[in-house]
DNA sequence: TAGAGTTAGACAACGTTGTTGTCCATATAG
DNA sequence: CTATATGGACAACAACGTTGTCTAACTCTA
């Protein structure tokens, strides 16, 4: 009637987002984005269908600095993720939008999210994985993105 | 009825996760271990109290090069958390061991994650925390260790 | 309207954590 | 005894982050 250690639950909510982040990816690769990557999908669903953000507001709303951010534009861009185009209001401010091709990817993310997250229910039970969301969710901030994950899990 | 979105689900085990280790180290650094890193502490974790580990089979061990981990360990030295000792059976070999302080930082973090966890089950109830383990621990790897995070996050 | 302050982006220098590749010393096997 | 495998060190480099500095452009106010 013991309980576990209290270190497994951390690493096992770890190695869950690490199953069905790589489950993503090699479907995604499968279907035509091999060179989408964990940070990439982010920054992409940070970036939004929407009318576009600059690097700044990607930079905040990402946790990073516009430096940072502005190095993730560049790769992305080199994808054919995103486009850059200068604001006609203020010609300071590059506005970052999703390609085409960009939001495909979006799309199928959302869509192979959607598939995993039917898989876990079926071996799970849909209430049971429905349990687990609410638990986290009354867990965790409820502000979704701060993933500055590699510098937060490197230096603290 | 309708499901939450795929992705709500990775989003929230990864921040469970951060709540977790972020707590934890803001504990770790108030009961004097203040340079403490997540990446140290899972180090210690796969270096263990037994007989000590080569460089060789702790990069094993957390799915990284023999180099990285001896950079690891440079630093867990540094902070005085581990030492070297060579092995009198094999004059190549550097057995690296937890000084004191390296086991007390590893007691403590087992007591700290116990406490954090008991929260977790006066907030949600025992038998859903139980709940949330006993289903990670289905969908997950049996394998605990393979935390070679920031290579993974990076560039996949 | 002119000047001061703020904001966006680019560029450079650097830190951290990884990677490969090379090399030497030591063990082990034929 | 020699050939091979292994452990560790060192160097060079890649990826992703940081801070600092500079310039161009906007905005506010005297």
């Amino acid at each position: 009637m013991s309980s576990p250690p209290g270190f497994e639950l951390p690493l096992r909510l770890l190695l869950g987002f690490r199953v069905i982040i790589d489950e993503l990816h090699a479907e995604l690769a499968r279907r035509g984005h091999p060179g989408m990557k964990p940070m990439y999908g982010f920054a992409c669903q940070a970036i939004g269908r929407g009318g576009g953000v600059t690097a700044v507001e990607l930079g905040r709303a990402m946790g990073v600095s516009k430096q940072a951010a502005g190095k993730t534009i560049d790769q992305l861009e080199k994808l054919g993720y995103v486009e850059r185009a200068t604001d006609p209001a203020d010609a300071r401010r590059k506005i970052v939008q999703l390609t085409a091709r960009g939001v495909e990817s979006l799309t199928l993310s959302e869509q192979i999210f959607d598939q995993i997250r039917a898989r876990w229910a079926e071996t799970l039970g849909a209430d049971r994985v429905r349990a687990m969301e609410e638990d986290l969710r009354r867990m965790t901030p409820p502000d979704p993105f701060q993933l500055d994950m590699p510098r937060w899990f490197g230096t603290f």
